[in-house]
DNA sequence: CTCCAGGTCGTTG
DNA sequence: CAACGACATGGA
């Protein structure tokens, strides 16, 4: 790959295992908006980047090569080896190659920890589209104005000390229903964990284990967030989806998520986190089958 | 109108 | 411990 700039934009040129729309549309983050054909604006990290692909080239507008090399390098993963993550995946798990194939452009996000816990919270029970809304408003009510693209102003999630004062009756205003108190609780620890640095250089375990002391945070939000914020790619959220597909994939019949959950430790082991986003994906496009 | 959504909590058996 | 209903809200 080649990262050139260029008119005050970014070009990454011959890019591999990269596809925006399956990076941003696969249901890892909910703060951005589709404005075109593999062309849309992300939010995170107090700025907005207006962001299209052709092919294997893809263009970060309006941003230098300083910003892509502090920022949105780590943001996109682009360190990781994903060619070679799939190669291993695909050699050990027959069974995903045709979820591999079909989203070989995925990328595990490097998100805010504040933001990504905050939206798993509210993601529970939600379809994504109205998770998407409700992350707007927090963000258009509390954060700061970080860009108009094509007319549309964006507003970045609120900082932690933002997020300190907001009170439950605002979040039930914001539509968040009964998460309310949830969110609540969890800018408590969040204020706390950042003052004595305690969630910092944690094993996968010890780290799942504080997360869910926050009320309102399960097993599977506690995955969500361990995965995408936080970087433990071992991590395997079990959802709906996911139990559909591994059913059909690998049980062949009714499996508890604890046990999903179980097999895919063993499995998967530290790609853990790679093999869900395939298989979430796959099977949330191609609607595997309902029942079994 | 009914059903369900990237679940979790509190209560029962 | 496994099972089950409640929980707010909006879209299909």
């Amino acid at each position: 790959m080649r990262v050139e700039e260029k008119d005050g934009n970014v070009i990454l040129k011959n890019v591999c295992d990269f596809n925006i729309e399956q990076i941003l549309e696969c249901g890892q983050c909910f703060h951005f908006k589709k404005i075109g054909e593999m062309e849309y604006v992300t939010v995170a990290f107090e700025r907005a980047l207006h962001v299209s692909q052709y092919e294997d080239t893809v263009f970060l507008y309006n941003t230098s090569l300083d910003e892509y090399n502090s920022i949105w390098k780590n943001y996109f993963d682009m360190d990781t080896d994903y060619g070679l993550i799939k190669e291993r995946l695909k050699c050990t798990c027959d069974e995903l190659k045709d979820a591999i194939q079909e989203k070989s452009g995925i990328r595990i996000l490097r998100q805010e920890f504040a933001e990504t816990l905050l939206s798993f919270i509210i993601s529970q029970n939600k379809q994504i589209s109205h998770i998407k809304k409700i992350v707007e408003a927090i963000s258009k009510e509390y954060g700061k104005i970080v860009g108009v693209i094509n007319g549309e102003e964006y507003y970045s999630f609120p900082n932690l000390e933002v997020l300190c004062n907001i009170t439950e009756e605002e979040f039930r205003n914001l539509k968040t229903g009964f998460r309310a108190p949830y969110l609540c609780d969890a800018i408590k620890h969040l204020k706390e964990w950042s003052e004595d640095n305690s969630i910092e250089g944690l094993s996968y375990e010890e780290a799942k284990e504080k997360l869910m002391t926050i009320k309102g945070v399960g097993d599977k939000v506690a995955n969500c967030v361990l995965l995408f914020g936080l970087g433990y790619t071992s991590a395997f959220p079990v959802d709906v989806w996911i139990k559909r597909i591994m059913e059909q994939l690998y049980f062949k019949k009714d499996t508890p998520k604890n046990k999903i959950e179980e097999f895919a430790k063993k499995h998967f082991g530290e790609y853990g986190g790679y093999a869900q986003q395939y298989m979430f994906c796959f099977a949330r496009d191609s609607k595997v089958d309902m029942v079994l």
